[in-house]
DNA sequence: ATGAGGATCCTCT
DNA sequence: GAGGATCCTCATA
């Protein structure tokens, strides 16, 4: 395999909806490892009830903000991290997170850090185990992905073809479930499965 | 200063 | 399929 092309800022610098269908088949690498994404989300900025962006800016949210082609980082549930790529540009929020991919190098280095995995198709199988397979944490956060010299890049991968492309709601939000922004590689054994987000209060209207 | 609620994963049953 | 782990972030006060 050739040396791959790395991804540039101006061609992130679209729609999230759009970047989100660019990104399946793309690689992501830190050290030794490479993941090809198979399944990523569309997150939009002020408009999106369930983007982070939704309640406008603030310090977590603030690299979303920023150019295309960077890394945002974020810490949920007091122990996991995940990752997403900005899309659009300065000043209007946008992302896409990475939900899932197939390890395609490192794969020592891979099950190290995720002993719990059954198979190596579960190794980055969800978007906390994408970012923990990679060794991504919060030290990652604003990254320029399109920076040769950066600790973790973005690269081009095989395309992946339009008719393979599947849409459906995104995983875990309880908002916003009419919207079909999570994408995934039809058939990849690493994309995750849909689970319907947990409790958000149903306002009864009276 | 406080408290509620997560863009999840793992371990059980 | 359910429940717990675990702590950061933000809105409210």
């Amino acid at each position: 395999m050739s040396t791959p092309r790395q991804l540039t800022r101006a061609e992130l610098a679209i729609d999230p909806i759009d970047a989100a269908k660019l990104l399946l088949g793309c690689v992501l690498e830190a050290g030794d490892v490479r993941v090809r994404l198979a399944e990523v989300e569309a997150y939009r900025g002020i408009d999106d009830p369930a983007s982070h962006c939704y309640r406008g800016r603030t310090p977590r949210n603030e690299v979303m903000w920023g150019p295309a082609g960077h890394l945002y980082v974020y810490f949920v549930y007091g122990m996991h991290f995940c990752a997403n790529v900005v899309s659009l540009t300065d000043g209007v929020a946008g992302a896409v997170l990475l939900r899932a991919g197939e390890v395609v190098a490192g794969l020592d280095v891979a099950r190290s850090r995720r002993p719990a995995a059954r198979s190596d198709a579960e190794l980055a199988k969800g978007p906390a185990r994408l970012t923990s397979v990679l060794g991504l944490d919060r030290g990652d956060n604003g990254v320029d992905l399109t920076d040769p010299a950066s600790p973790v890049r973005l690269y081009a991968g095989d395309p992946v073809p339009p008719a393979s492309i599947l849409a459906g709601p995104r995983v875990g939000v309880a908002v916003a479930m009419e919207v079909p922004w999570r994408f995934w590689v039809d058939g990849s054994p690493a994309v995750s499965g849909y689970r319907r987000g947990g409790k958000r209060r149903v306002r009864t209207v009276r």
